[in-house]
Formats: structure tokens, sequence, C-alpha cells
DNA sequence: TCTTGTGAAACGCTTCACAGCA
DNA sequence: TGCTGTGAAGCGTTTCACAAGA
């Protein structure tokens, strides 16, 4: 199976599109999808599905269509999505506390077994079945729990010394909510969930 | 001012990026920036820079560069950020809550005026200065309020119920942090905010 | 000399259109 | 006949390279 190489990013950000849907189409109960109905049910073109999908290889029967669940496994296995993956978090604060709680993401095969913070009021407060942890331990405890992703979900303030901190525990990517922009060494991969970016992205195209 | 019309989204999306990152250098007591210094902050390429600001006009001063403080005003105006945006939002679960006592927002703009529930449990709960409203009167309230844009913080099953209550209210563009697709109208617009799937996108990159 | 603003070239993604199969 | 898989065309974005101006 082709992997990476020469795959848009574009691309792979809808193949996760597509098994967000093909999961809700197998639980409606339907066995088989074509590209044509796939792309009505996202508004989309129907080529672009297919060329997406022939990126990775062929899936379908000619003159049939797309068999549901095989495709939701095969969607599986290329996004890295057939395992469950382990997180730390960093600022257990509004929005690092709604994600400990939040049992979508373990469904989704994200479990967060780290949590830290630096507020001493926070430390030791159990939060479902993780107890708060002292973040000067983080490096320690990164490799000790060997967790490869984290969560930065800290003030913006201290956005750059957390990737730095993580960095050097050996993470290899992650998800940041402080809407700033961090430095970090090419190879380290970060996505940004910017909630006042997003906003702007809303505005922008209303009239005024 | 030339606005929306042939602006890449792409150019738009940049500009967001442009402005935070100028709010950080002004806050820095930087008071002229180039369009190579910016670029090199935010790991890019100074044509880029350049080229995005001609589709608004120009604003530098050739041999000399830019200055700060204009600028934001200028991107603060083309983006419809110069002014104070009234938000209704509906689910104040884990994520719901966290927003409401998100302080950011209101600095960068963006006040939740109106918050909504289906649980009784919830209903009547203060969060801050806000009551939680039942979700029965959302057309309403959003009518009375003059609410414009909303946030859906709903759980899945509700979402797109959700989304065609707020139409009705004549909502023209929401947050979603709902993971799953929507059927909306051509002309609302919908940003969606799905950490899920942000999480996928940091996966599929990293060597299993 | 330095940096902007911008046509034009280069590049990459999307869409088309049709051959290949069931 | 119906739908997939795909080379090639079409189209939009990025980058280059340089004229213009401080």
């Amino acid at each position: 199976m082709v992997k990476h190489m020469d795959v848009p990013e574009e691309t792979m950000q809808r193949m996760l599109a597509y098994l967000r849907e093909l999961d809700c189409l197998w639980n409606e109960g339907k066995e088989k999808f074509s590209s044509q109905s796939l792309a009505k049910a996202l508004h989309m073109n129907p080529a672009q599905i297919r060329k997406d999908f022939s990126y990775f290889g062929e899936f379908g029967t000619r003159g049939v269509g797309y068999a549901t669940k095989q495709l939701i496994q095969e969607l599986r296995a290329i996004l890295n999505l057939d395992r469950t993956w382990r997180l730390a978090l960093i600022g257990v604060g509004n929005i690092g506390s709604a994600l400990l709680r939040n049992p979508e993401l373990k469904r989704q095969g994200f479990e967060i077994v780290l949590a830290f913070d630096k507020d001493p009021r926070r430390i030791g407060n159990k939060i479902g079945p993780l107890t708060v942890e002292d973040v000067v331990n983080v490096k320690r405890r990164i490799r000790e729990e060997k967790v490869q992703l984290a969560i930065i979900a800290t003030p913006v303030e201290c956005a750059q010394e957390t990737a730095d901190k993580l960095i050097q525990a050996d993470i290899k990517g992650f998800l940041c909510f402080a809407p700033c922009h961090l430095s970090i060494p090419d190879e380290i991969r970060i996505v940004p969930i910017d909630i006042p970016m997003a906003l702007g992205k809303l505005v922008y195209h209303m009239e005024v």
C-alpha cells in the first residue's frame, strides 16, 4: 500500500472526512456505497473521491461500488487509526479538563494517559482515572509512559516553553490549543486548533 | 478597499495568522516589520506575504517595510475584526462550558450572549454572567438578542437538528464542534472544529 | 541600497472524459 | 448498462524575478 509520499495533504484530510461519514453510513446499515452517493452526502465531486482513493490502491468494484465495512478498515489502516494512541495533556484549565472528560476521544482511539499543570492548586486533583501531575516532571513521566503525542492546552504565555519541554521529551507531534505561532523543528508535527482564528474565518464572510 | 471577490480562501486564513503575529510583535514593542522578517517568524516565503497583502491594497513603503500598528488596523478592518460579535452557544457540556469560561474570546471581540441546553439539569444554571436557557426558545431569543452567529457544542446526535433550528432563527454562520458532517444551505457558512479529526491529521504523519 | 508590489512562470490540485470491467 | 480507476486538461495558488520607489 502506498503511503505518504506524493499524497496531497488535502487528500489525507478528506480521507478522514470519508472515514467519519462511512462510520455513519455503516451505523445506518448501508453496506455499500458509490463515489456518487458519498459525494452527494458530502457535497462534493465524485471524481475527487475516486482520485483520493486511487492514491492508496483500488478498493472498489467497477459497475458496483465499494463495500462500506471493507473501506472503513482500509481507511483506518491508511490513516494509522487502527490502533490506540496514548497522549499527554499539558494544561488542565477549561479546555484541558473538557478534553479529559470527553469520552469521544477514547472511542476514536485517543487515550489521554498523562495530565500536567503548573498550578499547585490543580496538581494532585483527580479527573476521571487520572491524577494531575506537576509539569516539572513532564520529561521523565512521558518517557516512562512511552507517550509519543501531546496536547498543549496551556495559556499562550506558556505554550512555547511547554512545546520546548515536550520536544526534549521526544514527543513527535502535538495538538495545540494556544492561539499563537510556535517555533519548532521541521521534523516535529504540530496541528493547531485556534478557536479565535476559527471565529475569524466565520466573520470574514459575514456582510456587516 | 477590495474585499472577498477573487481573494483565495488560503489568503484570508493567512491574513488571520499575520494579524495574530503582528499583535505579538506590537506587544514586544516592534513598531515596524518587513515581509522578510514576518516570513522568517512564521516560517514562510516573503513573496507570499506581499502577494496576500496586495489583494487588499498597498500598505507598505518601498525600501522601508510596514508600520506594525497601522497594519494591525488595516487587517482588523479587512477581516471584520474591528467590532464585537455577539454569539449564541448551544450545548453547555464540557466544551460549551469551557468556551463560556474562556476570557480570550471576549478579548478577541467574540462575546457569547446566549447559552442554551436541552438537559433540564443544566437549564437555569448560571455560568459567569449568563444563565443557561432552554433550547426550545432558541429561535425567539436569538431574534430578540439580534445574534448572527452561533457555536454548536452539542453531542453529534443533536447537531443536525440544532443547525436546522439555528437556520430557522436566521443565524448566518456557525462554528461546530460536533465531529460530523452537517447538511446546510449554501448561503450559510460553517466552520468545523473537529478534535478527533485534528488528532487524525497528527497521527497520519507518525511512523508507527 | 533596500524593500515593496506585481506580471509571468512554475507548480500542484481538481475536474473531465473515457477506457476497463463487472 | 453502471461505476471504477486514471491520464490529461483545466484551473487556481505559490514562487520567481524585477521594475519602481524610498
